[in-house]
RNA sequence: GGAGAGGUGGCCGAGCGGCUGAAGGCACCGCUCUCGAAAAGCGGCAUCCUGUCAAAAACGGGAUCGUGGGUUCAAAUCCCACCCUCUCCGCCA
């Protein structure tokens, strides 16, 4: 959430950061409520200083053993009229904040303009793409010979777009989750956390995924609970309405979980594979910044998903999201895609993004500096380190060999149990 | 599910209708003392909104003691609901 102290002053940057991410809120209603709010609210305070001091008079007058009855009749009057007045103050607030909650964050000056996905210049372009000397095959088709798994009966289990791994595939999963936690724990100093799955409405507010995005998640009949479409949501809350001592930043932390997403929206797109599915496993890293050196932080959050791109030895390119494609919290991301062979196509496998104070804002997240008066608010970042099945199908396409069998890429072999190809 | 206790500033913790934006302590900042440091002494130290103002400072006003309602001229303090934490009992992986 903006301030709605930056949201008056600077009306003209609001505006041109929506028209840059192609969308668009009602300003002038926010505008008008506002300055009926601004109004409202002087008369409130004229009646509430009102209050206050004839109150104390009222005490001094009953300490002298009078009855002010006046007086008192007078007071009541003034208070249901603050009542009233509290009432519209109260509308008109509620609106501000529910148009405010709609404004999504201002896009860092480095942030290229652009409308779509097609607009993401290319940051950089790592590792060498394999050659096959067959045609490389669909990461569900190799998956399904080599019998690691099997949508067709996860569908019956439940629906459409839920993954079932066996054997080799199950433990491929599971090792890729050992190997990016130690990873980023042992490696990038990141603090491992597990936290709940389930997370309630204000914690899927503070991180924005509430009121914009309801209909991308699935949430739990009965409870204002939701299953958390990433680990970004219970994570960032861990700190929420917490004020952090400037020299413990920044906080770092990495967490596996499973996702959930409804996928609202998608349907036909990525219909076979572990692409797009409604549960996925992925590793997530988070930090709570200095506002200074959110960007700094933000480069090496971006290495530190990288490096598990090349200890698995999978091309990849980087691409930084134009204004257009951007999430709605963040200020600046970037992607991290994977070479997927079949397709001929590179994949998201990563999306690391600063939200600045955007986050902290709505979560109440500050920090304390040393030598200074008062708090101000952290800068939040996260990024997937990286999405689990996503991997997998990487490493199913890029390593496949013509026999039908996978190699295991090296660093994953002490996961594996010293396993080094999965065969049928 | 049943029975209790509790949620107060960066932290601990007192207060339980008006003199309390909140005692005391810790932490932090400034000064004194010291060659310097420590200790000690003195002083300062919540946040947000808002008015005068070009702005800052300063000063004035308002709000905030888990959240939301209510009672009252007046609420951290009384009443109701909800949320959360802790203890005990039951049930259970």
């Amino acid at each position: 959430m903006l301030e709605i102290k930056f949201v008056r002053q600077n009306l003209s940057i609001v505006e041109k950061s929506l028209s840059d991410r192609g969308k668009s809120v009602d300003l002038e209603t926010l505008k008008a409520c506002d300055v009926r709010r601004k109004a409202v609210l002087l008369e409130i305070e004229d009646l509430r200083r009102e209050r206050n001091t004839v109150s104390d008079r009222i005490s001094q007058l009953k300490k002298a053993g009078e009855e002010p009855e006046t007086l008192m009749q007078n007071m009541r009057d003034v208070g249901s009229k603050i009542k009233d007045l509290e009432k519209i103050l109260d509308e008109n607030e509620q609106a501000v904040i529910a148009i405010l909650m709609e404004i999504p964050n201002i896009p860092h000056a480095s942030v290229p303009i652009g409308k779509d996905s097609m607009d993401n210049p290319v940051f950089k372009t790592v590792g060498s793409l394999p050659e096959f000397d067959f045609t490389p095959l669909p990461h569900w088709t190799i998956g399904e010979h080599l019998g690691i798994f099997d949508f067709e009966r996860a569908s019956r289990i439940t629906g459409a777009r839920f993954p079932l791994y066996f054997g080799a595939g199950a433990r491929l999963e599971r090792s890729l989750i050992s190997f990016m936690l130690d990873t980023h724990t042992a490696g990038h100093g990141y603090t491992e956390v597990l936290p709940p799955f389930i997370v309630n409405r204000t914690s899927m507010t503070h991180t924005g995924q509430l009121p914009k995005f309801e209909e991308d998640l699935f949430k739990l009949e009965g409870w204002e609970y939701y299953l958390i479409p990433t680990a970004e949501v219970p994570v960032t809350n861990i700190h929420q309405g917490e004020v952090l001592d400037e020299d413990r930043l920044p906080v770092c932390y990495t967490a596996y979980t499973p996702c959930f997403r409804s996928e609202a929206g998608s349907y036909g797109k990525d219909t076979r594979g572990l692409i797009r599915q409604h549960q996925f496993n992925k590793v997530e890293l988070v930090k709570f910044s200095r506002p200074e050196t959110s960007y700094d932080e933000l480069e090496t959050l971006r290495e530190n998903a990288e490096e598990i791109l090349r200890r698995l030895n999978l091309p990849y390119q980087v691409v930084t999201l134009c204004t257009g494609d951007m999430g709605f919290s963040s200020a600046k991301t970037y992607d991290i895609e994977v070479w997927m062979p079949a397709q001929g196509v590179y994949r998201e496998i990563s999306s690391c993004s600063n939200f600045e104070d955007f986050q902290a804002r709505r979560a109440n997240i500050r920090l304390k500096r040393k030598n200074k008066k008062g708090t101000e608010l952290v800068h939040t970042l996260n990024g997937s380190g990286l999405a689990v099945g996503r991997t997998v199908a990487a490493i199913l396409e890029n390593y496949q060999q013509k026999d039908g069998s996978v190699i295991v890429p090296e660093a994953l072999r002490p996961y594996m149990g010293g396993m080094e190809a999965i065969t049928p």
